[in-house]
DNA sequence: ATGTATCAGGAAAACGTTTACCTGAGAATG
DNA sequence: CATTCTCAGGTAAACGTTTTCCTGATACAT
């Protein structure tokens, strides 16, 4: 490695000087200023930000925890988060938790010892779960801010979707098309999944609407499958479900990733999608609009999500007693072709 | 920030028994080992990696570059790169080039900058863009493994799909079949794709297949789409293909985000998959079991990609001077149910 | 001409580690 | 008992920066 030494010594002048050119914190005469430069070109000087963060007590980096990063929604707010910081200055650390504490726990430590400023950190589920460890990050004094799950208990910056109203909409949308029996799907590795966390208030949501309309909820119709991944869930779940419900009409699946694994079940089944059953899903991801038929969806766009979240974290940053906010960010539902009015 | 200093006055002995303690690079007494532990647990200490990485004169972080993070394909081959990674004992530092040479280059300046030992490079396209940039890591001594992308004129570790082969095995499939019009769909952003990479190696191996088979190469058949996104291409390249193409019997897209596409366009045309026509698609991401119909494809699994990647790498910081390798790994054919014989 | 203010640039400390080297006490050997 | 060996633990240098403090020269005012 070529070191600021050299340039120092090629350039004739003092480390110092060098310092000042490349960062322009002090005045530096024309000539001089040239000679340093031109050493910095020859040599490919490259200043090593390990020691420049070990001076300056900073690393200008942030982590960035999410369960799985090869996850439908998941990779497009990794993507959006990384655009948003390394347009702010600074550097993000992706690390996947795999939605287990243990795993979660190990990457808070790395992320530590890389002393990140701040954390945007998806908590695992059950939320209760990762308590312990947004506690480590806050008590040595680092920004966090949660994403998408909240976790209400703790007092931390959170940016969270509406997933209430969003389950609210879905369910009047489909209820004002008719249908009297709609059931609710969701599944993936997360086996309490449901009892916490983005699911449970979509839940919530729709048991609102259909109160408000008069109609029963009836448990039997939300099925939760364990499954390697969403989208299995989903179709695995849709035969549960139709099983033990056969009346139902129009299901609800709590992601767009399981919504595909229930279209899937519903062709296989030979139901045609919307005319004997309609599909919805929740998130937009790109696939949502490319599925056959295209999905009816509650969009939660990660830019919006990811800009909001690195916002907080940076006022944080900045003035460290301002007040802990939690900001809910709207969903909207997008019609497409999956959803009708019910058969008959 | 707790440092080494106050562990060391908190357990009464000096700063390097601590260190010895914590690295166990020395015989310490187990009285005083037990004191240093007390107080490293008392402070909540958590050393410096910046400090260690400067002394060290490493830093054991691996920079991985990918075009997109949220591309289907390259999020599973970054989760595979993470773990395979981590489980090692590095620190994968991740970016997006979003295939953007003047993008790649600021990412590469800011992975030398973090003193990176070594990078994961998928290139952008055309991969002859990407070679400055390689060769000013490799001017750093800085290991490099390409991956997914090969430059055959540099004289690097590289680990690339077989995609001559897979190209091969998808047409003499097809043609198997009795398929005697196949049609070849691509796009993206990388408007030059067609022209380098593996899209040109698998065409190639189509070509092969073809001439083997007596069949011609229309050019007409091969269409390239300039779109947002990979499934938009081969939803407009389909119309464009057909139009112009009618006797077409088997569209092979180029990857099965494309091929999402195709399935898309032929059902809006009224084409029933795979009776009136056969879509294949290449990759075998998560999506292809679960579209309608089920893809036949090839597939291409990150898992051993970044293995052998991370193997290459490690061997290569290990033995600086080792022998440079280009490993093919092969592509499996999976059969499914877009594919069948042609109509009538 | 003398004193003072300005300011370009250098010397050196500091950041938190690791590690080469040193020291002094006890063990072992004659 | 004297001498050497062993080795646990301490001291201090080093990693590559940034930044505080200092110096000496020049400009300016009296």
């Amino acid at each position: 490695m070529t070191s600021i030494k050299s340039v120092a010594k090629r350039a004739g002048v003092s480390i110092a000087t060098v310092s000042r050119v490349l960062n322009d914190t002090k005045y530096v005469s024309p000539s001089i200023r040239e000679k340093v430069l031109n050493a910095v070109e020859e040599l490919n000087y490259i200043p090593s930000i390990t020691a420049r963060n070990l001076r300056r007590q900073q690393t200008q980096s942030i982590g960035v925890l999410v369960p799985h990063l090869n996850d439908l929604y998941f990779s497009g707010l990794a993507f959006a988060i990384e655009k948003e910081l390394t347009s702010s200055g600074y550097s993000p650390l992706f690390a996947s938790t795999e939605s287990d504490v243990l795993k979660e726990s190990l990457c808070v430590d790395n992320l530590m010892q890389h002393g990140v400023e701040g954390v945007i950190f998806v908590p695992s589920l059950p939320v209760s779960d990762s308590v312990e460890n947004v506690q480590r990050l806050l008590a040595a004094e680092i920004a966090v801010v949660l994403v998408d799950r909240a976790i209400p208990t703790l007092r931390v910056n959170q940016v969270i979707s509406n997933n209430f109203q969003g389950g609210y909409d879905a369910a009047q949308y489909l209820i004002g098309l008719g249908h009297k029996h709609i059931g609710l799907l969701d599944g993936g590795t997360d086996a309490l999944l449901p009892k916490s966390g983005p699911g449970r208030d979509r839940i919530a949501g729709v048991q609102q609407a259909m109160a408000e309309a008069g109609m029963e909820f009836n448990p039997k119709n939300f099925v939760f499958t364990d499954d390697q991944n969403q989208s299995g869930a989903g179709y695995k779940g849709m035969f549960t479900l139709l099983h033990q419900s056969p009346e139902i009409t129009a299901v609800f699946a709590l992601t767009d990733a399981c919504a595909v694994g229930v279209l899937r079940a519903a062709y296989e089944m030979g139901l045609s999608v919307p005319r004997d059953i309609s599909v919805m899903g929740f998130d937009d991801i790109p696939l949502a609009s490319h599925a056959i038929p295209r999905l009816t969806t509650l969009a939660q766009p990660p830019q919006p999500i990811a800009q909001a979240a690195i916002n907080l974290l940076i006022k944080h940053l900045n003035e460290p007693n301002s007040e802990f906010q939690t900001i809910n960010v709207g969903t909207r539902l997008v019609v497409r072709e999956s959803t009708a009015p019910p058969p008959g």
